[in-house]
DNA sequence: AAGTTGTTTTGATTTACTCAAAATAAGGGT
DNA sequence: ACCCTTATTTTGAGTAAATCAAAACAACTT
């Protein structure tokens, strides 16, 4: 039995993935790994507002180092959607696709029915290895969709 | 007869394009779409290297001046590749897609066998109105295959 | 030719992120 | 339990890409 693509709170134990992929288990690191197993999709601003609930004088710093090793040790995926910044995801090992919204920058999950990557043919390679194809849906989510966007700096990136 | 959906150097004339989208024409708007014209997916450095070759003073804030006014007319697309700087084209209208590499960011356009936005369906909206289906194919240019990549400061970007 | 409004220039500012050196802590070996 | 090595964190500076803003200037209208 497969486990499941999407990590949730409860089966997401930072001590024992990070041990298991050659990282040393730190106090930093667990905040961060817990953090994106509540929340998903989050930016290194809304890590370090997370973690900085429990403790308070975490630095940006140690967001980009843990969700850097994290990536190069295959534990996270980073996205960056065109015009905002980038978010990381645990969800990793499959090949799924993204929907975010325009405005405030909201991702979600969107599975891809073909499964590995590259999952759609380039109709000219034009001499290139390919290895992904990657597809971002773009939109706006139902609760920005009633908003005007009057000042664009209103209520940038609050989601999630 | 339709139009070609690509602009070739002799087929864009600046100054009617910028008027018929109601801009004024200036020496920097059509320097700026000229180079365009000549290099589809330049990047705004890549803008400036060329119209200083004809204009030494040119600065900087007038290739985003110009980009930024050519894309609110919808003469201009600018794409943005994951970990490289902002492209821009003139080849709108229609609904294609792009094949980037990795290594040096040379972009070249995939043409989409559905032709409209969206292309394809998420699987599940979210509740978004889902306008665009973005793909972007990930690889490794011809010229790139070969190098190794031991400084990746080394040859960024240099391509097309 | 003059006036209005849009555009360019100059220079500062911002955002998101990276780099680097010194201080510290994790985990293996004894 | 302690030491040692090496990884990690901290602190602070630095960078790239792009945006903002005010004053100078130029395009188009009449």
């Amino acid at each position: 039995m497969p486990l499941p693509a999407t990590a949730h709170t409860h089966d997401v134990v930072p001590e024992v993935v990070l041990r298991t992929a050659g990282l040393r288990v730190t106090d930093s690191r667990r905040a961060v790994m817990q953090a994106l197993a509540d929340q998903p999709h989050a930016s290194a601003d809304q890590l370090l507002s997370t973690i900085q609930r429990a403790t308070p004088d975490a630095s940006m710093q140690s967001v980009y180092n843990a969700v850097t090793d994290f990536e190069r040790a295959g534990l996270v995926r980073r996205i960056e959607p065109a015009g905002h910044p980038g978010r990381f995801e645990l969800r990793v090992g499959d090949n799924h696709h993204h929907l975010v919204c325009r405005q405030c920058g909201q991702v979600e999950d969107i599975d891809c029915v073909v499964g590995g990557a590259p999952c759609l043919d380039a109709s000219n390679d034009h001499g290139y290895v390919i290895d992904e194809a990657e597809v971002t849906f773009w939109g706006v989510c139902s609760q920005c969709v009633g908003k005007k966007l009057e000042s664009p700096q209103a209520s940038k990136e609050t989601h999630e």
